[in-house]
DNA sequence: CGGGATGTGCCGGTCGGCGATATATGTAGA
DNA sequence: TCTACATATATCGCCGACCGGCACATCCCG
């Protein structure tokens, strides 16, 4: 799973959402920097709703404006706590290794 | 950056390593979960020099066997250590959304 | 009436990961 | 000895995901 899809699957965790509020939703999880095209959307979606890891909640007509409304749904969100444990794993480990080699920047003598 | 890149600059973190010892320090990392390829590789390999993320440390023969070993930049450790905060931040979005949805499966009525 | 925000959707290009394949040496066992 | 496996590096082509661009439609504001 890649970033713009985790994001997705993060915008939608807390409750259903819209395409357009979707882009917007990801924008500001991310604090403005990753600006999700439309094209990268709904591909995603399409792949997402393949894979039953979200689906359809609501088709509604709002303002004369057609919008479909996506939610996440159970095994969505077993995919969802498990991709961001595992990235916490790899970002803690990264971090650790980090530290080591920033406390010992080379070696120099044996037993020193 | 995807997984596959970001778990090798993790493996490269602690210490320089060459590209066989990185797909098993990857696997390690990863739990055996992650298998890397030789085409992603030195694919990403490639990648990475060009980006100045990574350069070579030593060029070696050791037991017959040429043996290319590969460090992290300063700039590998700054866009690494960047990467890992993101990933957490997100990682810890993700979750906190994902309990705030499964502590009010749903709302049936106004202020209850 | 024009422009910007809201809203959904497709298409083609690009880039990264992956499987397959090739080459070469050292080591262990039948 | 011959065979198989681990070590070690490298290339190629396919495919899937992301992305920029475009199209279409409605609503609101000036």
């Amino acid at each position: 799973m890649q970033e713009p899809t985790l994001l997705l699957l993060t915008a939608l965790a807390d409750a259903p959402r819209h395409g357009y509020a979707l882009i917007q939703e990801v924008s500001a999880i991310s604090d403005g920097r990753v600006k999700m095209r439309t094209g990268t959307l709904y591909g995603a979606l399409d792949r997402l709703l393949q894979q039953g890891l979200i689906e359809v909640a609501a088709e509604e007509v709002v303002d004369g404006r057609a919008r479909r409304s996506y939610a996440l749904t159970d095994a969505g969100r077993g995919a969802l706590a498990a991709e961001a444990e595992r990235l916490r794993a790899v970002a803690t480990e990264a971090e650790r290794r980090l530290s080591v080699s920033v406390a010992r920047p080379r070696v120099r003598g044996a037993f020193a």
